[in-house]
DNA sequence: TGATAAAATCGAGATATCTCGATATATGGA
DNA sequence: TCCATATATCGAGATATCTCGATTTTATCA
């Protein structure tokens, strides 16, 4: 967990605003049938909420990922992501360390 | 407490050394006979640990300042800055809250 | 008043980030 | 194999951040 990374990753707000909708999958369209079962939510339907070009989102999803926020996983030609809650956890904790620890 | 002006505040390492170093007034030069008493460090001293130049240093604190990390207290011709740990915890909880409610 | 000292502000060049459209890559299906 | 679809990567222009030296402002002291 690199911190400066971390940051810099969140030093977005369309960035932060996609960790908030990752919260709840009921944020985005319902997964396509042959995706049932399946956790995260695949690029084209974060662009579509976000309404900023495929490659922007691409982009963005690659630095949270970078930083530990969010996993990928690919199926098929999909690519379906997740918010990676221990490594947000630990992020948490390590702001609190170094803004806070004596 | 704007979480996207305080995160672009701390999206920096030296800013965010800083903060840690006001953590501990003894990390800096004693202060000055005439200002035993006065909480807080001139800016002169957190430049000279910093090794960056005197306006870098003064835009930097003026960016903490904005953010609300940190307090500035004028006497005569010295600023004193200190840390603002209401604001930090604030931003702290704001964070939390921005990252993990549901 | 003039000289000095600390801090803030200004202006600018270097570097980084943002965001896009275009293109490349990977996969699945006809 | 060829095509369509999803995603990733590339290249670039616009904007923001970094950091500096020079200047200005504010305050003290002789």
């Amino acid at each position: 967990m690199d911190v400066d990374n971390a940051l810099s990753a969140l030093n977005n707000p369309m960035r932060r605003r996609i960790l908030e909708w990752l919260k709840d999958r009921s944020n985005f369209p319902p997964a396509l049938p042959e995706h049932a079962g399946l956790e995260g939510v695949c690029v084209a339907y974060i662009q579509e909420k976000a309404k900023l070009s495929q490659s922007t989102i691409s982009t963005y999803m690659g630095l949270l990922k970078r930083a530990g926020f969010v996993i990928a996983e690919r199926h098929g030609q999909w690519t379906f992501y997740r918010r990676n809650e221990e490594n947000i956890q630990t992020f948490l904790a390590a702001m609190q360390d170094e803004l806070l620890k004596p």
